[in-house]
DNA sequence: CTGAAAGCGCTTACAG
DNA sequence: CTGAAAGCGCTTACAG
C-alpha cells in the first residue's frame, strides 16, 4: 500500500471549525465568563487579562456569534424589511435607507417581497417571523386585511407600517409612517395655478387606493382656494402605470374646453401620459403642462424633464428604521403615526406656462 | 385604598411571552422531544399524538424560533448578500432574484450595502459575520483586495463572487458568476456591422475595470472579423455615469472621417451620450446609432428606445443564490466559474441603419 | 477581579 | 411510539 501524504503542517486543526468564546477562554487560562466580559468590554476585567484576551481574539480568528448571545438574552438583532419589489425604484431607495440606518446600529435588515400579493405576503411574513426579528417595517400589500395580519403577528413583534394605511380592526393600531400625500398634490396644484392654469386635471391612480384618495383630497384644496371647482371629467382614474396612462391620455380631451395642465397620480403616470400625448400631437411642456408625484431617478433625465413632488424615498426608509427601532425599547407606549414632508422639485420642464395658445 | 380593578379575563397571561416547545408539549401532557418530533414531521409520531400536538401548535400560536434550531444543529438559515447599492436598479433587481429564489427554501437573505467603499465593505461583512450566514453573495466594491477580504471572511462561509472579479491571492479560489461581457459587446458590434456601419466607437467605462476590458475585447474581436482595425480615437474611456458621457460625447467627432455608431459601456453611458448628441444637434437613432448594454428598465422608454445587451439581473440574482446554496451542501468542491448568457435586445431605435448622409 | 452554574429554545442520539 | 439527557455558543447573577 503506497504511505498517506504527509499531513499539512497546518496550525488551524480543521479551518472549518468555529471558534467559541471556550477556545480563547481555555488558550488564556481563563473562564468562558470572564472572556465574555472582555468581549463586552466590561470594566471589572483586569487591564492585562483584557490585552491577552484580545490578543487571543485576533490570534484564532474568534466571530462573534450574534444568534447564541440573542438566545441567551432574549434580544434580537434583525429587522424584517416587507415591501412590494426592489424592481420599483420607490422600495429600492427606501430599503437602501433603512438598511443604512440598520447597519450603523448593529441590527441587520431580514428581506422580504410581496410582490403585491396578499398571500405571498401572508408566507413571507410567517417565515420571517421565525427567524426571531425585533421589528418588523412593512408596506402592506394591496388588499391586506389588518385583522388577518394581527392575527399572524401577534403582539410580540413590533410592527411600522409604511405608506399604506392598514386597519387593524381590534383597537390595537399599528406604528404609522407614511407621505404627505394632500400636501404634495395640494403644492403640485397651487404650482400649475400660479403658472396661470384654471382647468386642471388630476390624471392616474385607482380612487379606492388611500394614496390615491389623499392626492385628489389635496388636488382638490388647491383648486377650492383658488375659488374653483373642478369638472368631473378632470378626474381621470387609471392604473399607476406607464402604459395605462398613456393609454388614457385622450381621455382629458373628451370634452371642450379641455384642461390644460394635469396634476398626476405618481411619476410613473405622468411619464405615461407624456408619451401619450406625443401620439395624440400635443408635446408636453409646450401645449400641456404636467406635474408628477415621487420623483424617481427618471423624472430628471426625461423628455422633458419633470416637475414633480420629491418624497426622498432613502430618508423615509432611515426614519422608518428609526421608528421601529424607537418603538423596540418603548413597547408600551401609544401608536405613532408620522407624517413625512414632501417638497415641489421644479425641472426645465413638463409645467410651461399658460399664455395665448393654451387660453 | 380603592380596590384594583378586577384582572381582565384574557386566557393569555401575558401576550408578549413566547410560546415554546416547552409550553405546548405540557399542555398535552408530552415531552419537549415528541413536540419537536412533530414538528419536523417525524413519521415515528402516532398520528392521534400528531393531531393534538398541531392542535396546540395552533391555540397557542406557537412561533418556530428557528435560530435555536440552528444554534443547536450547527446550521444556519441566513444567507448574506453584499452589494453595492440598491438604487442601481441593475443590483435592485438581482437583489429581488436573490431574494425571490432564497425565499422559497426557508432561508433570509441579509442585507448589506458597500456603497462601492471598500472599507465599508469589510465592516459590512464583518458585521453579516456575526449573524453567522450559510453563504455570502458578495459583488465586490471596486479596489477590493481579495487577499484581505479571504482573510476577513475565512474559510467557514462559502463566498460567491458576482459580476467582478477577484484574486484571493492564496490560491484558495472564490466560487463566481459574471456576465459574459466578451459576448455581449461582440453581439452589439455585429449588430452595427450587419447594420452598414464600419467606424464604430466604443464609448465609455475606464479600461482598468475588468468588465470594461471585456466588453472592449468582445469589441475588437467582432471588428477583427470583420477585417476592421480600430483606431485609437474610437475607444472613449468615462466614468460609468450619465453625466459623464454626455460631456464626452464631443470627443467621439474630434477627427474626420467620425465614426457613425457607438457601442456603450452600459446603458447609463448610452443615455448619456443620446443626450450629449443633442446638445450638439445630432439625433441619435437617426444621425447616430448609440447601442447600451445591461437593459435597465429605462432603456426600453427612452427616446429613441434603446438597444441594448440584456443581461436579466433578476435571472442572475435567482442563479446566484442557487450557486451559493449548492456550494452550502458540497463545500469541498473546486471553485465554480459560471458565465451567463447575454442577448441583444433590439428596440426600434437608437441604432439607425448607415445610409446615405451618415457615409 | 475571576469562576461555577444555570439557562435561552431547540435537536438528537439513546433507552425503554 | 415516547421520554430523559446532553449540548449548540453565549450571558448573567452570584460567590468568593
Amino acid at each position: 500500500m503506497p504511505a498517506k501524504p504527509a499531513s499539512p503542517p497546518a496550525a488551524p486543526v480543521d479551518a472549518r471549525r468555529r471558534v467559541t468564546l471556550d477556545d480563547v477562554a481555555r488558550a488564556c487560562g481563563l473562564s468562558r465568563a470572564t472572556v465574555s466580559l472582555v468581549l463586552r468590554g466590561s470594566p471589572l476585567v483586569n487591564p492585562d487579562t483584557r490585552a491577552r484576551v484580545e490578543a487571543e481574539f485576533r490570534r484564532q480568528g474568534y466571530v462573534y456569534h450574534r444568534g447564541a448571545a440573542n438566545l441567551r438574552r432574549k434580544a434580537s438583532s434583525g429587522i424584517a424589511l416587507v415591501i412590494n419589489d426592489l424592481s420599483n425604484p420607490f422600495f429600492a431607495e427606501f430599503a437602501a435607507g433603512v438598511d443604512e440606518a440598520l447597519a450603523s446600529t448593529g441590527h441587520v435588515t431580514l428581506l422580504g417581497s410581496t410582490g403585491e400579493s396578499v398571500e405571498r405576503q401572508r408566507a413571507v411574513l410567517a417565515s420571517l417571523l421565525e427567524h426571531d426579528p425585533a421589528g418588523i417595517i412593512l408596506s402592506p400589500a394591496e388588499g391586506s386585511d389588518g385583522a388577518a395580519l394581527r392575527r399572524l403577528v401577534g403582539m410580540r413583534t413590533p410592527v411600522l407600517v409604511f405608506n399604506r394605511e392598514l386597519d387593524a380592526d381590534d383597537g390595537t393600531g399599528w406604528d404609522f409612517l407614511a407621505l404627505d400625500n394632500v400636501r404634495g398634490a395640494q403644492l403640485a396644484t397651487i404650482h400649475l395655478l400660479e403658472r396661470g392654469h384654471r382647468r386642471i386635471a388630476f390624471f392616474g391612480g385607482h380612487r379606492d387606493s388611500s394614496s390615491c384618495r389623499q392626492r385628489r383630497e389635496g388636488y382638490r384644496l388647491a383648486l377650492a382656494q383658488a375659488g374653483i371647482e373642478p369638472e368631473p371629467q378632470w378626474l381621470v382614474d387609471c392604473a399607476p402605470t406607464r402604459l395605462e396612462a398613456a393609454r388614457q391620455a385622450a381621455a382629458l380631451f373628451a370634452r371642450d374646453p379641455a384642461p390644460t395642465a394635469a396634476v398626476c397620480y405618481n411619476d410613473a403616470v405622468a411619464l405615461g401620459l407624456i408619451a401619450g400625448l406625443a401620439a395624440l400631437g400635443r408635446r408636453a411642456g409646450q401645449d400641456f403642462a404636467v406635474v408628477g408625484f415621487d420623483d424617481i431617478p427618471e423624472a430628471a433625465v426625461s423628455t422633458p424633464p419633470l416637475t414633480t413632488i420629491a418624497v426622498d424615498p432613502r430618508a423615509r426608509g432611515r426614519q422608518a428604521a428609526q421608528l421601529v427601532l424607537q418603538r423596540s425599547t418603548t413597547p408600551d407606549a401609544p401608536p405613532m403615526h408620522v407624517i413625512a414632508p414632501v417638497k415641489l422639485q421644479m425641472r426645465a420642464s413638463s409645467d410651461v406656462r399658460v399664455d395665448g395658445n393654451l387660453q
